[in-house]
DNA sequence: CTCACCAGAACGGCAACGCGA
DNA sequence: ATCGCGTTGCCGTTCTGGTGA
């Protein structure tokens, strides 16, 4: 009688309230009652402690009125801002979120598609950063339930939000051009993952559009840890014992950065004055490191509310709709580590 | 045909393999089946893509194998550390975890032991801040399948994986004493938060152990945001024109810390030189940050671990078992913000 | 008497249907 | 015809009892 408890069905209250199971439901989903039926059902169920049973109303509903959000790593401030985002989306239209971290592949995105195909899930964002074939095709399959964040194929019929991160780099890189700086290395994301290559593209666009030739060695594989870009310092440093230092570091995201920074003051190099940094995603943090980073937001945000508006947009309504693509736009954040202390004579072509 | 699909059932795949759905179910399910049955079942659950609906399977088993993880905020580290743990044991067992962030209590932590009593979750870990009656009567009836992580009544049977964080504060404190610090500020949590208070009485035992007399204009109060450090800086500058500044804060969590270092270094102030901070939570930012952060840690990721074990097997333990309550015990980690550059005239008592 | 399997009854809620007023 | 509400069947799976070999 203590522990297993009596679960209070629909039956229960149904007898209590002197009315039929039916009536019940009608009471608690339609509007469709007299006030009085009404009001007696109604105070049967708090008094008897009712709740309906969730599994109960989804096999006949079909429906679970719970999404998740998959992203790569809750260790990288941009998806907690992004998941804040969705969050908040989530719970003004009555939908629970599931939030799930793929921890950069340990965990396979295939087998949470395995959450769509149960049922467990209305609908799922995807941040993939590495989508292969065989998630692809998954997606494709379950398109209609889907939104993905992120550069995926084009012909892909999925709802996607995507953001052009090539050229927001194209941004950064100029914007430190113009400070004077030349020498500009690029710490890259996880080689082989889609926005790192994107990012990566449009570093070399940024340089060959204003005529500064691409060097090799001021390329700096890290894997968006904030620990990866401590190691490029060194990596920069060391490549060539010889070579003039960098004076500007682009990264391919601001834990990246933040990890730079700090190795680059421990080695006493001033950050603007000696080496320019700057950073993508604008997290939070960005604003609060020292010095404070410049960087070029990616709306993480914005995207994530687009994506989970699409989403519950394409779950309402009832019949198909075809696939929508929102492109946001990045925008440069200039903060203090890439004010230009230094000025090289010689200006651009 | 193309949009609506067709959902394939059990009974789907046991026509195709010349059996029964029961069979269907035994060979899914338990090992109790002859292998070429088996067999004729497997082929035809591939060949159909079957796969079992998640409501169906939880309205008759009365189980989802889903948890949710309940913290007060994402974009505070420690508890993403807190939740990388308990995702791991939860997937370790094939549970699902749900990561739900109360944003500091926008989110009403009553309605989420709604999705306890509607079944949809098996159980829940619950980071409290502020347990107020009502959460707690509710805690107290979902008892059976709730494992809370924080400081609760001691009368509450639940659960528990509890901290002696005032312990760590005196730890920290003493660490500050010791290398000749006298003027020791502290920057609180969130007042009327149970860790805020806890930490605010481990800071005053700290400095009556030691003889300090406790000063009021070296309380300064936050929020456990970044933040809100580095405004307390400007509080402490602000109080007493003609007072000292402290040679240390301790801050009650590594957040707020963090701010803290970045206001003081604006300033000119050089950390550890003039002033020593320390920090609480030991995440990792605290080894990355400029200078490094001395902190105390209270082991976020192994109180997750535990309290994600005991709520399993609370789960998987048909029956009542007592409610039992884990200690973890704080440890000092010093780094650099802490070193001892100025040591006063004068021994400790 | 064991083994392999099947038919049917739950599980709890919802909605179509239809009956009486 | 409308309104209010009880009845019934079904959602997909698992489990129980039972049958035949």
């Amino acid at each position: 009688m203590s522990v297993p408890a009596k679960p209070v069905t629909i039956l229960d209250v149904a007898k209590r309230a002197g009315v039929s199971a039916g009536t019940v439901s009608r009471v608690l989903n339609r509007a469709n009652v007299p006030l009085d039926t009404r009001r007696r059902v109604s105070t049967a169920v708090s008094e008897l402690g009712y709740v309906p049973n969730h599994a109960a109303r989804s096999l006949k509903r079909r429906t679970t009125e719970q999404i998740a959000l998959v992203i790569p790593d809750v260790g990288n401030p941009v998806y907690v801002q992004m998941a804040k985002s969705v969050q908040r989306v989530a719970a003004e239209r009555g939908y629970r979120l599931s939030l799930i971290s793929t921890e950069n592949g340990v965990v396979d995105e295939r087998q949470l598609l395995r959450g769509l195909h149960e049922r467990q899930l209305d609908g799922m964002v995807l941040v993939s950063l590495r989508p292969g074939p065989s998630l692809l095709r998954q997606i494709r399959e379950a398109a209609p339930r889907v939104c993905l964040i992120g550069s995926f194929p084009d012909d892909l019929p999925v709802d996607a939000v995507r953001v052009d991160s090539a050229h927001g780099v194209r941004q950064g890189v100029a914007h430190l051009l113009a400070g004077g700086r030349r020498r500009i290395a690029m710490v890259h994301g996880t080689r082989g993952t889609v926005p790192a290559e994107t990012r990566a593209r449009g570093y070399r666009d940024a340089l060959l559009e204003a005529g500064v030739p691409f060097r090799p060695e001021l390329s700096v594989d890290g894997d968006f840890t904030m620990g990866s870009g401590y190691r490029a310092v060194d990596a920069l440093e060391g490549a060539r014992p010889d070579a003039v230092f960098p004076d500007a570091v682009f990264c391919a995201n601001d834990m990246m950065a933040l990890g730079v920074m700090r190795r680059l003051r421990e080695l006493g190099r001033d950050v603007p004055g000696d080496v320019a940094v700057v950073g993508m995603d604008d997290i939070d943090m960005a604003g609060m490191s020292a010095p404070t980073l410049t960087s070029v937001s990616l709306r993480a945000e914005e995207r994530g509310r687009l994506a989970t508006e699409m989403l519950l947009e394409r779950l309402a309504h009832g019949g198909p709709l075809a696939p929508r693509v929102v492109h946001v736009l990045p925008a440069l954040v200039v903060r203090e580590s890439s004010t230009a202390h230094v000025v090289l004579a010689g200006g651009p072509s």
